[in-house]
DNA sequence: AAAAGCGTTGTAAACGCTTACTTTTCGAAG
DNA sequence: CTTCGAAAAGTAAGCGTTTACAACGCTTTT
């Protein structure tokens, strides 16, 4: 090997191998693109951000330097130069796993995922990658791994309340921080979240008004979740106001999983008390898993019980009997979530501290309702349209 | 703002603020921890690194410091120094989205966020992080943004073939790749798939030996996705091979999609064409949306016909009639993908080029089996054990 | 024809860390 | 109480960019 004096890129240092092909393995750097296009990194580096004055003659000489020699900037040495990523974390509950395959599985929470693909799709739009963060039981670590982000993304968004307020302080000291589904009312974050209570309201609505039911259950979420908190106080509330009763024994505890609600179900099948007329269900697959448990039961749906949903998941609308159920948008809760990040990003100043998406009461058969005529595939042509509600 | 001449950390330029309290927005960076703890900076990146010898009272002197100053490495920096990352970069296909949000929903591939849950898990069990980047149709970039990333990650995941080879080729040069559900056959880099082979040739068997089947017909994923080119090839081969006709106009083409697998079934139903006996379909949302669609025109299912799907994801099996299935195991796929992967990054040489992970098929009732009696939630037991086949 | 002005380009200093190399320190042996 | 050697700590040179500032033409003005 031998070197140039004074130069400090990656392509003269290496030799030609023995047949006089290149045996180059680093990346050509800045210094390598500035010597073969005659000029000096500061003027390439101009010219790779096009931002200043560059004689367009220059501007070619370069890029046609950088074409031949496969130059690719390196993000990295350009974030800790310009502080500046380009990445957003999205943080989300990982529960844990027992080494059990099937178990992450069901652990999946479908919701979640179309969220992480809007975040993806929006943060993509606006020139952003986003950097996945597990956080929770099976990440016994705490907070560090999401500290030691702080130098690496440029904003954060934290599904599901991962983690307890002061956390969230501390975190959003370093970094901008948004909270996806949590209690809204953090003082230390934005927070993006579905109008849960609205949501509940119609629903009890539906089924005091409708189907004039005088007694109701409901099936929760995991424990501790603040969504699955909220729709299960909305939910009373709206109960109570509407004089019906919900009594603690049908107050069953899953874990937004559909083996949850048909476990939760099945034990509440094998009490000896009377049943609700209806079982309102956190989301959509506690409401497949406790109707399976009916069915097993031999009870049949909306026959003998009622039952409701929450998110409208895709596959649901395919279930016998439909599930009637509250839509949300799970994409469009990633999208505003990763715009008001951005936002924030550049400085637009938000009106609000908290964003707060609506929601849609979607009837179909599970409730007791005459079935839907609609080909399923024409529920494409609507759109839920954006109106937020403002804090 | 005064100057400590000398110095470069941030803490000392920064003056108090009016009440004395500290003003300091710019995190403390290894210079203020030295100068703090009355040590070098090396001494301070050794005591982090716990690596070379730092004697006790040294090191706690530094760690003191650290917390004093609520220190946290900026991990771009080290990246940048070091050239390992500690990220991970997982691409997957993000198909078009036209503004309209159940599209994206419905195109929400269950069982590919169930790959990137178990991708995720596993890379946090390594230290590494996920940077999740779509590409696809509605990333009109194309490869410029994965390029971008060379200087970021340490790796790439490609799920879903989402390059052609020459691309992948120019890839690896730069960052090892290692594919997920590809064809098996690049030279450039490892891949990782299931044996979708077995899997059909064992449905095939299933539908020849027991249903006694003499036409069939298959509901296609995605156009050219090799999976689904995949599932195609071999369960054609496997028919071929039992003397069992397969009709062009019963290979349907769908997209992965529950709407998808619907409308195709709706549009053969309008043929004059008499139906074969099943519809082996190329996963299990597609399924649903093909027993949808049998059912809208008064077919039964499994009495009329019979109809599979793939994958085995954790709602089908609480349809009416439950599907049967192959069963691959999502997480799993993620997790050996990212083994191989930073086993590749460890220097590790791997033996293999391709590993392939088996598949199961688990008969219940849209087959026209008997009814499962077990409880659902039993399944929970099972565990599938990797055992790898080698290329 | 010399000075002023402006658009371009170059020089060099960050950004925060790792690490090869050098110097200091400390303890044990002579 | 030296001397020596290993262990510990320090110095400084990167890693590949961005960017403030300086320098250099070249046109325009007087």
């Amino acid at each position: 090997m031998y070197f140039v004096s004074g130069y400090r890129g990656n392509i003269a240092l290496s030799m030609l191998g023995d047949q006089g092909e290149c045996v180059v393995d680093s990346q050509p750097t800045i210094y390598d693109v500035a010597q073969r296009a005659g000029v000096s990194i500061a003027t390439v580096s101009r010219a790779l951000n096009s931002l200043s004055s560059v004689r367009p003659a220059t501007r070619d000489k370069v890029l046609a330097a950088m074409r031949e020699l496969e130059f690719v900037p390196n993000s990295v040495a350009r974030g800790l130069s310009s502080g500046k990523h380009w990445i957003l974390g999205l943080v989300f509950m990982q529960t844990a796993v027992d080494n059990n395959v099937l178990a992450v599985e069901e652990a999946s929470l479908l919701y979640t995922d179309i969220v992480i693909r809007g975040a993806e799709a929006r943060a993509a739009a606006h020139g952003y990658s986003l950097l996945l963060c597990g956080a929770g039981e099976n990440h016994p670590a705490g907070m560090t791994p999401l500290m030691n982000l702080t130098g690496t993304v440029d904003g954060l968004i934290m599904l599901d309340r991962v983690l307890v307020e002061d956390e969230v302080a501390d975190l959003s000291r370093r970094i901008p921080v948004v909270l996806l589904a949590g209690r809204g009312d953090s003082s230390a974050a934005l927070t993006v979240r579905v109008d849960n209570e609205q949501a509940m309201r119609s629903l009890a609505q539906h089924f005091i008004d409708v189907h004039h039911v005088k007694r109701v259950g409901f099936v929760s979420g995991h424990e501790g979740s603040p969504d699955s908190v909220a729709r299960e106080a909305s939910f009373r509330a709206a109960i109570d106001e509407g004089g019906v009763t919900l009594a603690d024994v049908d107050i069953l505890k899953s874990d937004w999983t559909s083996a949850g609600g048909e476990g939760a179900m099945r034990g509440r099948l094998a009490l000896d008390a009377p049943l609700p007329e209806v079982f309102a269900c956190a989301n959509d697959q506690t409401a497949v898993g406790v109707i399976y448990a009916l069915h097993a039961a031999g009870l049949r749906v909306p026959e003998d019980v009622l039952v409701s949903g929450f998110d409208d998941i895709t596959l649901t609308r395919y279930f016998k009997p439909p599930l009637t159920t509250i839509r949300q948008s799970g994409s469009l809760l990633g999208e505003v979530a990763v715009d008001a990040l951005v936002a924030t990003l550049d400085n637009s100043e938000l009106a609000v501290r908290t964003i707060v998406l609506p929601t849609e009461l979607v009837v179909r058969e599970s409730c007791g309702c005459a079935a839907e005529s609609e080909s399923l595939t024409e529920i494409y042509k609507t759109t839920v349209i954006p109106t937020m509600a403002v804090n």
